[in-house]
DNA sequence: ATGATCCAAT
DNA sequence: ATTGGATCAT
């Protein structure tokens, strides 16, 4: 039995809105720690995967796992028919045929329900490995979008390279082609010191010698790939207040709690609260320093020169979620799919996408 | 080898906004004093010229003439890859087969560069003849581009009049007929006092009688039909003070003063000042009296009666370039070409389309 | 000025 | 069915 409640139906309408052309028919997965949903999109090319947590809901239940499969483009419709700030509750009764939306209008008299009929969907679900990646870009969603839309003009496909430089996306068409360069604000690409914990360190072992200083442990740590991890991050926060993380001891360490207060915007604020007073300019401090989830910058962390082409069509699918968030993560080491990664304070879309072969 | 920078893409997107349409290939004839490009529009019924005067760059080099041919549809993908703020640098080297353009967006870190290839033009370049004109009509740019998609609502064509009575654009559809009539502010179609210089006299012979007291001088210039010289104006304006205005004379004629004021009202305080000060604002008073250019006033010029009929769809492709110039310069004469023209700082861009016989 | 939607053409 | 263009709304 399921029974999930959604502040705001409107970040279920911009999930689904935003992959409902890249694929048909999905499994709901719904489980004790939340909802995932995972597809290959219709041309077995790209895969989306999308997790919704427990924790991001008013209310969650879920007694056992349960996989709710639906038509995307039934469920966008019946989604359309919530505002919203609706709120937004899923049931599903355990042996039910139909998945249950109820909308209620924040201040009003209106309460709407929905079915939507449930398939039986052919579970291919993947073990997505959680991979290191040789480089990841952090940018301003909006910014992807717009240097795809603008490369999807000239030819059909990007190549990705980041270096010590910045990171360049080209493209070559029949009559023109074209690059755009972004350079990261300076210092950036070496991980500034403020920008501790959820990040790896971004330190290609090249430019970091400053870092020699760090401890032993830093120093096992920053041999690791650059992480993907910023769906952890939330979690991380549940486990909550014991969790430590590990990696910041090195540096130039700020009290656990502002380290905590980098994580997203709105428990930033009950935490806030609660730690108090001297932590008002925590808040501050914290976006500041929160260069990972906040700001105008580019952010690069590189462990090497990496170098992919992709379908401009499919990324520019994946742009779809930006409304989603205003970041963007985009994850990548030669040869394998790339990750572009949108994380909400509810959950994540991540799109893997395979790169061209021959980099073409 | 061509070099040429510009402050604000903006103005170069629009620009080939404003006649992509029309033109699908076009050569842009660079040489020391800017950038030129004459085509005719693809049914060979319209002919666009555009002038971007090499001062109007913020740095520009071209050692000797280059004419780069592009495809305007490619250009225009490129240019919108750009923001509209964004620096722009046009590149050629001189046996080059692409045009190098460069973005810099003006407060950060982003660099794009874009190469369009170049192609062969046929140079069907024709010299347009300096034509005098038997009426001008100078109005807000805003102001056309609404009648124009008005009466393209009722009918194909529109017949534009010039009269003593102002200007009448007239429109006849199948279910519905219209008509717009501008009248200029009153004593502004025989050119007020100050108005004098840039502007040649709107005369039409046959009232003019009055004018024999002129000396030779005059009397040669008045012979000359309006002539287009938006772009001259400057020029002219320096043969400037002595040209005296020979039309005001006859009829109900109120103080020069008044006449001038009736221009535009913007220019009209410039003017006060300029007058009441007398040498030191000379600058300023050509801009004053430069009612050609400002103001929100409707001005017309006319040495005899016009009445030309134009194909809609094609003056609503002119009017794209309303985000060019908030005036645009209507010259006409029987029987004979329109001539569209847009000025804006850097330049104008200018249309020629011949009239459908038969006035109908 | 930008984005979204709708309509038309290929 | 897809892509491009034009128009309208935000």
């Amino acid at each position: 039995m399921l029974e999930a409640k959604l502040a705001e139906a409107g970040t279920f309408k911009k999930l689904l809105e935003s992959i409902r052309e890249l694929v048909t028919d999905a499994n709901f997965a719904c489980n004790e720690e939340g909802i995932n949903l995972q597809a290959m999109d219709n041309s077995h090319v790209a895969l989306v995967s999308v997790h919704l947590m427990a924790s991001g809901f008013k209310r969650y239940r879920c007694d056992r796992p349960m996989p709710l499969g639906v038509n995307l483009n039934t469920l966008t419709k019946v989604l359309k028919c919530a505002k919203d700030d609706d709120i937004c509750i899923l049931k599903a009764a355990d042996e039910a045929d139909l998945l249950n939306l109820i909308y209620e209008a924040k201040h009003s008299d209106r309460i709407s329900e929905y079915d939507v009929k449930l398939m039986d969907i052919d579970v291919d679900t993947l073990d997505i490995p959680e991979t290191d990646y040789d480089a990841r870009v952090t940018m301003p969603a909006a910014e992807f979008t717009r240097i795809v839309r603008d490369l999807a003009q000239l030819g059909e496909n990007v190549r990705i390279e980041v270096s010590k430089e910045g990171v360049r996306f080209t493209s070559e068409g029949e009559a023109a082609n074209g690059n755009v360069l972004l350079k990261p604000p300076e210092g950036t690409t070496t991980a500034g010191s403020s920008s501790s914990k959820k990040k790896v360190k971004a330190d290609d072992e090249e430019e970091d010698e400053v870092e020699d200083e760090e401890d032993d442990e830093e120093a096992a740590k920053k041999k690791k790939k650059v992480k993907k991890e910023s769906a952890e991050d939330v979690d991380m926060d549940e486990d909550g207040e014991s969790y430590k993380p590990t990696q910041d001891e090195g540096e130039e360490e700020q009290e656990p709690e502002e380290e905590e207060d980098e994580e997203s915007g709105k428990k930033r604020k009950r935490k806030a609260n609660g730690k108090a007073a001297p932590a008002k300019k925590a808040k501050k401090t914290k976006k500041a320093t929160d260069s990972d989830d906040e700001g105008e910058g580019i952010k690069i962390e590189m462990n090497s020169h990496v170098s992919l082409t992709f379908s401009l069509k499919y990324l520019g699918n994946f742009t779809k979620s930006s409304s989603l968030s205003s970041k963007v993560s985009l994850m990548m080491s030669n040869e394998v799919p790339l990750l572009v990664s949108y994380d909400f304070g509810q959950g994540y879309i991540r799109y893997y996408l395979a790169p061209k072969i021959g980099d073409d």
